[in-house]
DNA sequence: GTTATCATGAGATACATT
DNA sequence: AATGTATCTCATGATAAC
């Protein structure tokens, strides 16, 4: 049963990553962070050169590091990384032509733009040891934010014992080019160019941000970027939900914040905060918040632009659909490892399909959907997959008639069994209505009406087993 | 250690409006 | 008939206050 979903706040999940982490945005080098705070006093030679290591072992020169280090003190693990990107970046963005911190566009909404390379070098250590296996060259180069699509273009054109950093190159060379129709970018990186170090960890950096408000206000949302104000603290969003504030909140809001001079008074702000919290607000005016576009949920769980734009009938379809959803890139990543084992194609049962997160997924990563069967109760969620299978011209053979798991007998399986070969994939989440905080009124757990259907999956996914063993 | 407070959620329903 | 809005409601974990 896979339950990655879009149910916790919008933040990568790090459990099962080989090389990155999600560690707070506020955190900065939390586990060298402590180690360093219990060297005080005696040992602090020690920590003084633990952290001098550190911070070459990213690509910094020595002697400039030395220098911030002993300047800085060597607890101040912030401060240091904030000298040390302030004096090496201007070189480089004149070396290379190009803006190096391509997104800090707007000098009031300067974030601090730190924070996230703190597990770099774990990811470089990581880097040099591993290289040897293809899926997880794959995972890493996911990790470090290049798209599915690219990481799968640039492995299979190239010899297997072809280094990450030549396989960074030939993505960025790709990019240059031209995105393609078929694998389009699931994230504006802008930061990406020739592999240096400082570039990786730029990469990385933006990686992490893709899940974060900071990187949305301004390059998905230039125009929140610009009206994004000091006392609004969101660092991230909250979980995506099925349903979307509506145009008279956000209207309340544009009259409690006008009239003001300078910041509204306090319990003015956190009512508001309160609200473009609960609802995912973004700002797109003085004073004046909206719901994020269907196309930007879209963009951030990782489905192509307008994916539901057909199928479904109204845009609350669409929020809805959306809200329901795996997301995208979160599935892929875990999905990885099957790569290499199914270079002919896989065969998958898919329950509780959806709007296709599981397919699309596969898609992305290269994998040919050589059988799908997907089950999906909503005629709208149907229509959008269907929608999508015949726009990305698959070539596999897709049973998408079976609308209700209940109705998936031991009988009926049996029989697509036959017909396929065999699955090699049963993937699904089954519904939480009955589970969610947000539902109050019949939240009655598994045994609930919806959320009964777990028993289903397990059912459908022990008789599927059954006939692998029989076969 | 215990209690109080706070934030939050793959939501559901009735009613109003278009 | 379809869509939009207001109102309903609460377990749970984290943190603050006692």
């Amino acid at each position: 049963m896979d339950d990655t979903d879009s149910s916790d706040s919008w933040d990568f999940q790090d459990e099962d990553g080989p090389c990155f982490s999600s560690n707070g945005s506020n955190s900065v080098i939390p586990s060298r962070g402590a180690s360093m705070c219990g060297a005080e006093g005696s040992t602090s030679n020690q920590s003084r050169s633990k952290a001098i290591s550190h911070f070459t072992e990213m690509g910094f020169s020595e002697d400039l590091v030395i220098k911030t280090v002993d300047e800085k003190g060597e607890e101040n693990t912030e401060a240091i990384l904030e000298t040390l990107l302030a004096y090496t970046a201007p070189e480089e963005c004149a070396s290379q032509g190009e803006p190096v911190l391509s997104h800090s566009s707007s000098p009031e909404f300067e974030w601090d733009s730190l924070d996230d390379l703190s597990d770099f070098s774990d990811a470089e250590s990581c880097l040099q040891n591993e290289e040897s296996v293809p899926e997880t060259k794959m995972m890493q180069l996911v990790a470090m934010g290049f798209s599915i699509g690219e990481v799968s273009a640039a492995i299979n054109s190239s010899d297997p014992d072809t280094s990450i950093a030549d396989l960074m190159d030939f993505i960025s060379a790709a990019q240059m080019a031209e995105p393609t129709s078929d694998h389009p970018r699931e994230l504006p990186l802008e930061g990406r160019g020739p592999p240096d170090v400082k570039k990786k960890k730029l990469v990385k950096q933006e990686f992490h941000r893709g899940r974060e408000i900071r990187a949305w206000r301004s390059k998905a949302l230039p125009l929140s970027s610009r009206w994004w104000p000091s006392w609004d603290v969101r660092k991230q969003f909250n979980c995506l939900l099925t349903c979307y504030g509506s145009a008279l909140e956000t209207e309340r809001i544009r009259k409690d914040l006008e009239g003001w001079q300078g910041d509204p008074p306090e319990h003015i702000q956190k009512r508001v905060l309160n609200k473009c919290r609960k609802w995912n607000f973004v700002w797109t005016a003085k004073n004046s918040v909206a719901p994020l576009l269907p196309e930007e949920v879209e963009l951030m769980l990782g489905y192509p632009r307008n994916h539901t734009r057909g199928g479904a009938t109204s845009q609350a379809e669409r929020y809805k659909s959306l809200g329901n959803s795996f997301q995208v890139n979160t599935v892929a990543f875990h999905l990885s490892v099957l790569k290499n084992r199914y270079p002919n194609g896989i065969s998958v049962l898919s329950l509780f399909s959806g709007i296709g997160g599981a397919e699309i997924a596969l898609h992305q990563l290269g994998i040919p959907l050589r059988f799908v069967v997907a089950v999906e109760i909503s005629e709208v969620s149907r229509n959008i997959f269907r929608g999508w299978w015949e726009n990305t011209d698959q070539k596999g053979i897709l049973i998408d008639n079976i609308n209700d798991v209940t109705m998936l007998t031991a009988n009926k399986i049996e029989k697509l069994v036959d017909y396929s070969g065999g699955f090699d994939l049963v993937i699904g989440g089954s519904p939480c209505n009955n589970l969610t905080g947000s539902n109050r009124w019949h939240r009655d757990g598994l045994d609930g009406k919806q959320s009964v259907l777990f028993y289903d999956y397990c059912r459908v996914l022990n008789t599927v087993k059954r006939l692998v063993r029989e076969n």
